[in-house]
DNA sequence: GAGTACGAAATCGTATACGAAAGAGTATTG
DNA sequence: CAATACTCTTTCGTATACGATTTCGTACTC
């Protein structure tokens, strides 16, 4: 045993790894992922490279040709539509089904969030806007007691990740929209609406981002 | 190259061909997984079979542990809940984005199959009941435009498929049910209803189905 | 000059081999 | 007799090696 904590195997950390530059940007998408390359500069032979390579296909965040070559998701539009469209869908359940097991504590927490987020539109500050929103969500959807929907909620925001560092712009007026729209959802909540309410308000959230998406994009 | 068609890559058969056991039966839950048995019994090496192998954990076929090994994936009660939860999502939206574009000739197929159906009911045919109602779905659902969707549709029926070899049991009185409401569905559909009512009672059928299989085990 | 055929380089796909971890069974000791 | 330590077996994890496939550059031909 080389150290107390549980060692993670080569494959993992080559998972970690390869998935953190994506969604941190330093590979972005369209960057040639040589399998060879990549082993060499995690020090790791290119068999776990592999494995990890194919689990981040599996997850949307690369794209692999057989004899060919990985390279980082690419970013059309109607990939991140249809990224969304599913993320509003499950995400929306996972909210519903959330909601009855949010105890105020948590409400107070998301609504301090978003206040953050109020400030953050002052002070002209999207990169933090855009963490707090993650973490405001995160906290609706985090009790859902469905593991498996959990999973695809999680799985929805680490695509969004990748591909929102190279085009996801900041738009003041939508976001002014969002705290609202947030705000909203945590009234919802708090006053133990019906799933179906509340799954309704969650998906129309993210839908209208969508719109917002497309409206800037697509004219 | 050894003959016209695109030969599939050692990965990819191990994978179809664990994977057309698991959903046939042939390794019914517990069984376990080695990969050297396996990667002898395939005439491949173990690499791909253990590609294989993760990208059936990925989907939940299989449960596989560092350093112990693969079993096929569990049948509690619990799990078979969740994952017709999370099924009951995705189909009732992908249903509800499908049936615009359905068109008549489709439902007329459906009808047919629903029929079909309905006289497994007079002549207790369980198995073919069960394959038609894939069927059945299937048709609804397949138009879906939105591919991550259906992607997880169809992950969600493999793994149902891999779980009903074992506890499905085939229950008369629910199983006349079923074809009612898939009539109904095939109305509001022809109809021209709208979106969330589609949603609404494709949802509604499955999770009545599991709330069949609930009376039916855990009481 | 454009298009095609050929060959070399790059990269992937998989077999083989060996080291590491976990589990089972057994001997030993209190 | 129970508990513990130890060894042996099984099986996985990963490195290395080599064959297969694709791609790109270059020369050749029409």
């Amino acid at each position: 045993m080389p150290d107390g904590v549980a060692t993670a195997s080569k494959s993992e950390q080559a998972y970690q790894a390869v998935k953190a530059r994506i969604v941190d940007g330093t590979y972005s998408p369209g960057y040639r992922l040589v399998l060879a390359k990549i082993a060499e500069d995690l020090g790791v032979s290119v068999v776990p490279v592999r494995e990890a390579i194919r689990r981040l296909e599996a997850e949307g965040l690369v794209t692999f040709v057989r004899n060919v070559g990985a390279t980082v998701a690419g970013i059309d539009p109607t990939e991140y539509l249809y990224t969304m469209q599913t993320l509003s869908i499950v995400e929306g359940a996972a909210t519903a089904l959330s909601a009855p097991l949010i105890g105020p504590a948590a409400i107070d927490r998301a609504r301090a969030v978003n206040a953050e987020m109020r400030d953050c539109l002052d002070h002209f500050d999207p990169l933090r806007f855009t963490a707090l929103n993650q973490t405001f969500h995160s906290i609706l959807f985090e009790s859902c007691p469905n593991p498996h929907l959990l999973d695809l909620v999680h799985r929805g925001w680490n695509r969004l990740a990748s591909l929102r560092s190279s085009t996801f712009r900041f738009v003041p007026g939508r976001a002014h929209d969002s705290v609202a729209e947030h705000e909203a959802l945590l009234q919802l909540i708090a006053s133990g609406a019906g799933a179906d309410t509340i799954e309704r308000a969650a998906r129309l959230h993210r839908s209208t981002t969508l719109d917002a998406y497309l409206a800037q994009t697509n004219h």
